[in-house]
DNA sequence: CATTACTGCGAACACTGTACCCGAGTAGAG
DNA sequence: CTCTACTCGGGTACAGTGTTCGCAGTAATG
């Protein structure tokens, strides 16, 4: 059996023999990525592909296995799309934060990202980069080897979960096809009904008194504390450096 | 326009006129989630919960709009699934401890949530009091309560965002079709040529010298860590009691 | 220059979600 | 008790999906 090629990663551009394709995976994966970011992950369809790239279905099989290498290759050029992550300045709050940030702007611009990641683990080459760079900047810092993974780990989970989070709300309000205002109008009778029932007492409390989900940039603000606090736990168990 | 049935949670489950229905929402909503349990989302079609039930696919539609709101229905139920979250026992740490791992366990026992959650908000009604319950828990503290929904925000964030990277690759094992150890076979060459080219020197450290990704608790231990990081940021900003 | 190994791609297959329509059956009104 | 209005179940059909097959054409190799 080829082993291989099996992965993706693995496979040559270009055969040794033969006609020279007249695509790239680059311009496969390119012209993905557009649609998703522009209809959404639902009208991305093999023939859709095909079609904005002015060839035949089929031909797409010759670059790509399967639709799911497609997607494989779609989130690892996502990953290096503005030119890698910034080199470690020596301030590991700072990295890490703009690591984080980055990270979530990069959901942001690309929102299918989220509902992807969920079944596949990206080995691609540019995801490893991304990886190696959040290793680095924790290298000063003295942790173990083990601790620094679930470092990175813990903070790739906390801004993976975050950003679906809020990517969440907006699916749906694009998915049902109304507006946000329509959305909540739609919502709003039945979450009185809920707090009427005077079986969510805090939850009532929130929806009355809180101010953080009527604000305009409530999810930025959500999104810095919940990091900031993180980082306070590290900060709070660094390594006594000999 | 008829707003109040554009809701799932609004829609009455039998109608004023007319025969019983033979079937209800819940049934239809338990066979669906013993179907992706058993093979995977993908094999959940609307046809395949039909032949479960023993009936014509066109019925569903008669207590479902739409495979989205199956959908939901299937987010909520599984959110009730173990008799609600625990009473608050005043060890605030402890009972957010126990929500993030009861989280997870229900993310473990169904693997298609982190795919589902990822376009969907839930504002079911044991959805709801999952979050009532957190709050709970947090209540004490004396945090203000735009505080509170940062924490439970946060708390979640994690969670899902960690049990989504642990079964990203439990779920390329599945749906590959080949086992862990092949996996791991599989990818072990590629990973070896991006060790042996030296632009990833963490990464290599990692590979080479780490214990924690081949240990068999490894998703747990690494849980645990980012955890309790998570819960140290928070004890180290309590406000002042008065 | 024949051979070989590739490329592009139309057509087809086995699926999917779901709209439409029908006869059958039931509940409330008179 | 009859009538009528409405709901239920479900067969059929349609548009769309990922993927395979087979064939014609092309470029490099020996």
């Amino acid at each position: 059996m080829d082993d291989a090629h099996t992965v993706i990663w693995n496979r040559p551009e270009r055969a040794a023999k033969g006609p020279a394709p007249s695509r790239t995976r680059a311009e496969i994966t390119a012209a993905a990525i557009a649609i998703a970011d522009a209809e959404g992950i639902d009208a991305l369809s093999m023939r859709r592909v095909a079609k904005e790239l002015g060839t035949g279905t089929a031909s797409l099989y010759r670059y790509l296995a399967s639709k799911d290498d497609l997607l494989d290759l779609m989130l690892d050029a996502v990953a290096a799309e503005d030119g890698g992550p910034p080199a470690p300045t020596g301030d590991w709050r700072g990295d890490l934060r703009t690591l984080a940030y980055r990270s979530r702007a990069t959901i942001h611009r690309h929102p299918w990202m989220t509902s992807l990641a969920a079944g596949r683990p990206s080995l691609g080459p540019n995801s490893l980069d991304a990886t190696e760079h959040a290793l680095a900047a924790l290298d000063p810092l003295g942790f173990d080897i083990d601790v620094m993974i679930t470092v990175v780990d813990t903070l790739h989970a906390f801004v993976r979960g975050y950003a679906i989070g809020e990517l969440a709300q907006q699916e749906a309000v694009r998915r049902s096809g109304v507006g946000n205002q329509e959305w909540m109008d739609a919502h709003a009778p039945y979450l009185d009904k809920v707090v009427k029932a005077g079986r969510h007492p805090l939850l009532a409390r929130v929806i009355r008194d809180a101010e953080l989900p009527h604000a305009a940039d409530s999810a930025e603000r959500g999104f810095e504390l919940g990091l900031e606090r993180l980082l306070d736990g590290w900060e709070a168990n660094l390594p006594v450096r000999p």
